[in-house]
RNA sequence: GGGGAUAUAGCUCAGUUUGGUAGAGCGAUAGGUUCGCAAUCUAUAGGUCAGGGGUUCGACUCCCCUUAUCUCCA
């Protein structure tokens, strides 16, 4: 008691200081900020800017997003409020910023090859916003946005201009008024460059921008307007640095717009870009965001860095290190299709660059812990999965220099048959690259140092096919879960009741058929859409004479849809206006608990076996299975299994309650509970405990004691991709039955041994002993007949035209007839010729061999062979050494070896 | 999502050209040489030729499908 008390005054003291020295920290960044400002403060100084302005600081979303496929990475600050643009907010937030990290690499401004050869383009960046939801609109947004800009950062006004959509009366005056700029530097866009739509269809509205000098003011006067030199030109002097979009209408399917019911506000900062800004730096490579990473890159490498054309590579690798490692983080993995792939990409691409530095081995691993140094403050999941991101990169890198080393033989093989000054087959290099992974530069420098030239255009024109042939297979298979095709009897969002009933009364928000299939939108469901790895539910909505059966539940922007087909009666309008009973399948319910539950335990179990290196990569639990991927780097042993296994079901027999809670997300975190990565999580989270052995984040269905899960059985234990190891198992019923088709194939073998239980093994392995050595017996005297019979066979020939000629009718099985033509084709001279016939019963055979000799005189087997089928109705061919015919009335088979003499006399004669 | 490639002994791979007996090296096991080890020699074991279907008298080999891995494109 006492000591608490006495660390409780430390505490005290202790908090007075750490107060003293936030004053001073401030003062001191006052006194400086003029001078220069880190990142860090830059980034902390437009969040605090906008708390002020009573905005909710967001933090930013896993860069990879989980529950969005249709989208590789996220790409803009906007991505994880899009439910909100389209009208969904069922956390009422009003105004918001955020820095959202952000993975581009493809698209019209970003072309991966451009990354690192200039100083702004980049793979991954930090995009600052503040956001208004239906809240503040176009006054505020432009006057703040000044007031950072000129108060808070203190930029040279004289350097910044205001861009506007050329119909945006409003923003123009606004801007004029907030920041009495002259008339020519509010400048007018049109659609192209200041009307922002997020596609085809969809919120959309006008923007403005503002950009930045950082030329000579001398000569700005006579250059801003120009369209190419100035303001919105192609250029490195006027830059964007800030875009507020006015999100005001909706674009429907026929091209029309109309207003939206709630104006909102999306800005966009580039991070790195404000910081060399600030910084007072050329380039954003400049700046204390990457110049940590260039230092060691120069350090490890030995190679300096510079600001020219010899820094690609320092820039490219300290680049692409940030994407691949968030990524990582985020929990995706490289991998051959989808975002894994271009993960894949982004990493080759710096492993390339590595290459030109002289890195021979695995580099871009070793970069991991600078990055995690620099950013893990504002990030700190980089700083978590540190040790997880550099093995992944690692084990991706080695594979890498495996393909190249592949690659490089391959080369060398085709390569030698080309003579100096000659041209490699643009498929050839095309070949390389598509089938075998090997970059084309690559292959173009090992082309020049043997005197050989690449058909770039040859190459060039097989990419464009390929390409070609991968958008036309595209477009058949384009999904629409559009906005459309809805009916609506009214607005809102639905109420999940779920965790507390199996049933509820409930009304249809709003529905729609497409090829007999019914999407569902309720006002409330017990229905629990697929999400954290459960699937969804099954079960039934039933009103007057109509019943609907779910199939499934799925979760589209944060709306529960439920999945039918009508069983009886009729879905239409009035039909379905009615009062439902929505009820889901309880026995499966059931055993999607236990499951889910086993996952928590089981998860639990691994870091204790394993060790606190294991964290969820991935789960899927449904009635019959559940599925845990994890981060391993080895695959378990039978023992880790077996006690793994013991820990659980400990546990389960413990009979611990499992309880839920809703918090708030940090404080769930600060007990200790296991969040997943990349998995995104509203403001308030459910944490279920198990006794005190489990502590997870979740939202799914879970038992109300981990006694009901009976018992769990792991099936397989298993590798994903690297780094990843994948364990199945079933509990409860499933294991019961899992146990009782085992043991029934026990019994039956035991049956068949007639041994005892524990006997079995031993007697099967005696008896596949002995069945071994019998077979080994008697192919052994199998061949010794065969030889016998193939001597005895060669024993008294016939001379026909001066060739010895052997025919024999025999019956034998197939596989000693075949054995009996191996003996004689060995041993048959040179001048001899054998013609054999089987009759194994319902098929027959023919066969025929001939000496080396003979089929000089043109005895050919394959000939023999095909007259005599047809004598016997059958078929085939071979060699001119030998041939054998098939035929499936081997009664005939005498008959035509008669004629076999005849035949060779023919030949010969 | 589309294209290409690969899958053969515990491991690394031949064999597929032109359908007709399943191979090598390393590793394993046993034995020899050696005081012993390393080394080396000899012998032996080890294969549903990824799985399924088809064509054929006959398929590791040709065709189709599936799965896994690699790879390029989107």
């Amino acid at each position: 008691m006492c000591d608490i008390r006495r660390l409780e005054r430390g505490g005290d003291f202790l908090r007075s200081i750490v107060f003293f020295l936030t004053f001073v920290r401030f003062y001191l960044k006052r006194c400086f900020m003029s001078e220069k400002m880190s990142s860090a403060q830059i980034r902390e100084s437009f969040i605090k800017f906008f708390e002020s302005k009573g905005h909710t600081f967001v933090r930013s979303a896993p860069v990879v997003p989980h529950d969005d496929p249709t989208l590789m990475f996220t790409n803009a600050g906007m991505n994880q409020f899009k439910a909100i643009f389209l009208g969904d907010n069922p956390k009422g937030l009003k105004r918001v910023c955020n820095s959202q990290k952000c993975i581009r690499v493809s698209g019209k401004h970003n072309d991966l090859d451009v990354v690192g050869r200039d100083n702004y383009h980049h793979t991954f960046f930090e995009m600052l916003g503040n956001w208004s939801f239906g809240d503040y609109y176009k006054k505020e947004a432009i006057s703040w946005a000044w007031e950072l800009l000129t108060e808070v950062w203190k930029l040279d006004r004289n350097r910044l201009f205001a861009t506007v959509y050329e119909d945006d009366e409003d923003a123009w005056k606004i801007w004029k008024d907030v920041s009495g700029l002259p008339d020519d530097r509010i400048m007018r866009f049109n659609a192209k460059s200041n009307f922002w739509e997020m596609g085809d269809t969809g919120p959309c509205g006008p923007c403005s921008e503002i950009h930045y000098d950082r030329g000579d003011i001398a000569t700005q006067a006579e250059t801003f307007a120009d369209p190419i030199k100035g303001v919105n030109g192609e250029n490195d002097r006027y830059i964007e640095i800030w875009n507020n979009v006015f999100m005001q209408y909706e674009r429907l399917s026929d091209g029309s717009l109309i207003p939206l019911k709630a104006k909102n506000v999306d800005t966009g900062m580039g991070f790195e870009r404000i910081c060399s800004i600030l910084q007072g730096k050329k380039s954003n490579y400049d700046t204390d965001v990457f110049s940590p990473i260039i230092q060691k890159i120069a350090e490890l490498s030995k190679v300096p860095y510079s600001e020219g054309k010899e820094g690609t590579p320092h820039r490219v690798i300290a680049d692409h290190l940030r994407a691949v490692s968030f990524a990582i983080a985020d929990g995706a993995l490289p991998s051959n299709d989808g975002r894994g792939y271009v993960l894949r990409r982004i990493l080759r691409r710096a492993s390339r660059f590595a290459r030109l530095l002289g890195q021979k081995e695995a580099f871009i691993c070793k970069l991991v812990q600078v990055l995690a140094d620099t950013m893990g403050d504002a990030f700190p999941e980089i700083r978590e999965r540190k040790d997880f991101v550099t093995e992944v990169i690692r084990s991706e890198e080695d594979r890498f220099i495996r393909t190249l080393d592949a690659g490089l033989e391959r080369f060398e093989a085709f390569a030698a048959g080309l003579s100096k000054g000659s041209q490699v087959p643009g498929d050839k290099v095309f070949l390389l690259y598509d089938t075998y992974g090997f970059p084309p530069d690559l292959t173009g420098i090992l082309a020049e140092e043997k005197g050989l030239v690449i058909d770039e255009k040859g190459f060039e024109k097989c990419m464009e096919e390929q390409k070609t042939r991968a958008r036309a297979a595209m477009k058949q298979g384009i999904n629409t879960m559009g906005t459309e095709g809805w009916t609506e009897y009214a607005v809102g969002s639905t109420k999940f009741v779920g965790y507390d009933f199996e049933s509820a009364s409930t009304k249809v928000l709003r529905f729609r058929e497409d090829k007999g299939i019914l999407s569902i939108v309720l006002e409330t469901t017990p229905f629990y859409a697929e999400m954290g790895g459960e699937v969804g539910e099954k079960g039934t909505l039933v009103a007057n004479d109509l019943e609907i059966a779910v199939f499934d539940t799925i979760k589209a922007n944060d709306t529960v849809v439920h999945r039918g087909k009508v069983v009886k009666g009729k879905a239409d309008k009035e039909s379905m206006s009615c009062t439902f009973f929505a009820e889901v399948d309880k026995s499966l319910r059931k055993d999607t608990r236990r499951n889910h539950s086993a996952t928590h335990l089981l998860q639990a179990a691994l870091r204790t076996v394993l060790g606190k290196h294991v964290t969820q990569q991935g789960s899927h639990v449904d009635p019959e299975i559940l599925r845990f991927d994890f981060s391993h780097f080895q695959a378990m042993t039978t023992e880790e299994i077996q006690k793994v296994e013991d820990l659980v079901n400990e546990k389960i027999r413990e009979m611990l309650p499992v309880t839920t809670d809703v918090m708030d997300l940090e404080t769930a975190k600060a007990s200790g509970a296991m969040a997943l990565f990349g998995e995104k999580y509203g403001d308030s989270v459910r944490v279920v405990k198990m006794g005190d052995f489990s502590r997870e984040l979740c939202g799914g269905l879970h038992a109300s004691n981990s006694g009901e899960i009976g018992m769990l059985k792991i099936v397989s234990e298993s590798s994903v991709s690297a780094g990843v190891r994948r364990i199945e198992a079933v509990t409860g019923r499933a294991a019961l039955a899992l146990f009782r088709s085992e043991d029934e194939i026990l019994c039956a073998l035991r049956d068949k041994m007639r041994c005892k239980n524990d006997a079995v093994l031993s007697r099967f392995e005696a008896s596949l002993e002995a069945a071994r050595k019998l077979e080994k017996e008697l192919a052994e005297a199998k061949l010794k007949l065969a030889e016998g019979a193939a001597e005895s066979i060669l024993k008294n020939p016939e001379n026909v035209s001066g060739a010895n000629l052997f025919v024999t009718g025999l019956k034998l099985a197939d596989a000693d007839f075949k054995n009996l033509l191996d003996g004689i084709a060995q041993k048959i001279a040179a001048n001899a010729v054998a013609v054999l016939g089987n009759d194994a019963g319902a098929a027959g055979c023919i066969a025929v061999i001939v000496g080396k000799e003979l089929q000089g005189k043109g005895l050919k087997a394959g000939d023999m062979v095909k007259e005599l089928a047809l004598l016997v109705n059958g078929k085939g061919g071979g060699r001119p050494d030998r041939a054998q015919a098939g035929t499936r009335e081997p009664q005939k088979i005498a008959a035509a070896l008669a004629k076999a003499k005849e035949m060779v006399g023919a030949k010969l004669g």
